[in-house]
DNA sequence: GTGAAAGCGCTAACAT
DNA sequence: ATGTTAGCGCTTTCAC
């Protein structure tokens, strides 16, 4: 009927004004999409929202892509690759303009074989994705530090999976480098992300056997962080005294909940813009830098 | 070509998956969409998912709606009626199959005139648009009683802003009920979910201050009982000793990161599944009931 | 300046 | 049993 073209008296546009609000006409975005072969919709694949850090990621990247006139189709990975796959294929199915992805699997193939823009998140994908991470070895080799300068000497360094490609890694490389240079030995203990609590609290529990005379420990999350606090406290120890513990994320929640966990903050909503920022030049068919590395900060608790 | 009768070769089979595969063939869903008039979309709208309560909430409706073959769009509506109603628009523009709703913010009127199925968490929209809600009277009741038993007198209530029509409210009434029957006097003090942490930080502090013979709070969720457990230990008291904190959700991520904090849990994988269910069976055509009331749990920790 | 028609990719009904 | 066509609601192009 009207809606571009401007001439029509004010009587017929309120006319039909009316109409639309009488009948609650909404115009057929489905429609328009088919038409159009662009959707405006964003789709976001990420472990789970149940998670302080992730929680806040996928809240910041929504509201930036609201504002740029996305919607947000959201898929919990679950850190299951089959369900990964799954949403991957429906998500570009649904015509999604743009992807960003923080799972934490193993590579499919698909998005290498799609040509839709993507960008990664704290994961390396493929050569020609972008990915954005916080200053991962910065953060590991302050970490260290600040576990090392309170006097810590046995320090034990939790991490995800070692086989998983991730910019992550690179945390633990930090901690293996200055361990290395105070001339301590490193030791890394896995605490998979995708245990459930009871899971990763035995694993936990099982670390404290290993490693009895361990005196600090740079927990590669906040919350496998607070499980190591709470084992240590109902096994005896005195945290800062006995234990010193350091975090990463240092997202809104637990800088609430649990504010002195002393903790590496991942500088949230920075990288909710550049990927914001970046997919949108993506999408575009700009080019967009292949890497971009975001400075982490300290957040004092007193568990260190 | 072939998707649907069964007949053909299984050589042609074979050399039209191959070609399905070599030209990276996926079916578009918006295509189907348009003909169909079914989008197997739901759309959810909530305050926001960087939140323990509701990040675990909407992570369990989006686990049981992958589940029943539906993906999500999100809205997060950060408590601004505005961007609620945005949403709400776009979600109705893009066909969505059906709508669960937990924002926390005044009436709107597209929920009324459209005649989408829509189920409501924790909230009041109107007559026909059934309700989950955990059992928040007595959630109240058992928060109060369990203040009151360990001795406190002076106990204030915590509350969103009282014109929100929302089933929480009867956390309230029900404490004001307790009071009432233990001959102590009730005062509720406003912390809007809205507002951010350095605000409600203050409203608190601006409370202990208005009560200084409190001994006990009911914080009607558990983010503003930790911020309540910090000020009060900035200002000197002792918990439970000279001040006992009831929260409310008892969400995972608060149960990790403070599991100290004794607080009322609802059940949140049964809400989401009976949100989940009864949507379904709305967008199917079949009756359900209008109110669904999910009995809560108490979660013992150290403050109280 | 305004009306008519084609086509986005799919599915279902209708011919063959 | 297989090929053909109409149409979902929109936008754009092309006539008038």
């Amino acid at each position: 009927m009207l809606n571009n073209r401007g001439y029509l008296s004010e009587k017929t546009i309120k006319k039909v004004h009316d109409a639309m609000e009488s009948l609650n006409y909404q115009p057929n975005a489905v429609a328009r999409q088919l038409y159009k072969k662009e959707t405006k919709l964003v789709g976001l694949i990420f472990p789970t929202v149940d998670n302080p850090f992730f929680g806040q990621l996928v809240a910041e990247l929504e509201k930036r892509l609201f504002d740029a006139g996305f919607k947000v189709l959201i898929g919990n990975s679950m850190n299951d690759p089959e369900k990964e796959e799954t949403y991957l294929k429906e998500l570009i199915s649904n015509q999604v303009d743009g992807l960003i992805v923080g799972a934490q699997n193993k590579d499919i193939s698909e998005y290498h074989t799609s040509n839709l823009p993507v960008v990664a998140i704290d994961r390396v994908m493929n050569e020609d994705i972008p990915v954005i991470a916080s200053d991962n070895y910065m953060g590991g080799k302050l970490a260290t530090e600040l576990l090392i300068n309170s006097g810590a000497k046995h320090i034990i360094s939790t991490h995800g999976p070692i086989n998983l490609k991730t910019p992550a890694n690179r945390r633990v490389e930090a901690y293996a480098d200055v361990m290395a240079s105070y001339n301590l030995v490193p030791h890394t203990y896995i605490v998979d992300f995708s245990w459930d609590f009871e899971k990763k609290r035995q694993a936990i529990e099982a670390m404290f056997s290993k490693y009895p005379e361990m005196d600090g420990i740079f927990a590669t999350n906040d919350m496998d962080a607070a499980l190591v606090w709470q084992t240590a406290t109902k096994l005896g120890y005195n945290i800062p005294d006995d234990l010193k513990i350091v975090g990463y994320d240092g997202s809104n929640i637990t800088r609430v909940l649990l504010p002195e966990l002393t903790t590496i903050v991942q500088p949230v909503e920075l990288m909710a813009e550049r990927a914001v920022t970046t997919l949108i030049s993506r999408i575009k068919g700009d080019d967009t830098p292949l890497e971009q590395i975001i400075p982490v900060k300290v957040w004092r608790g007193e568990s260190v």
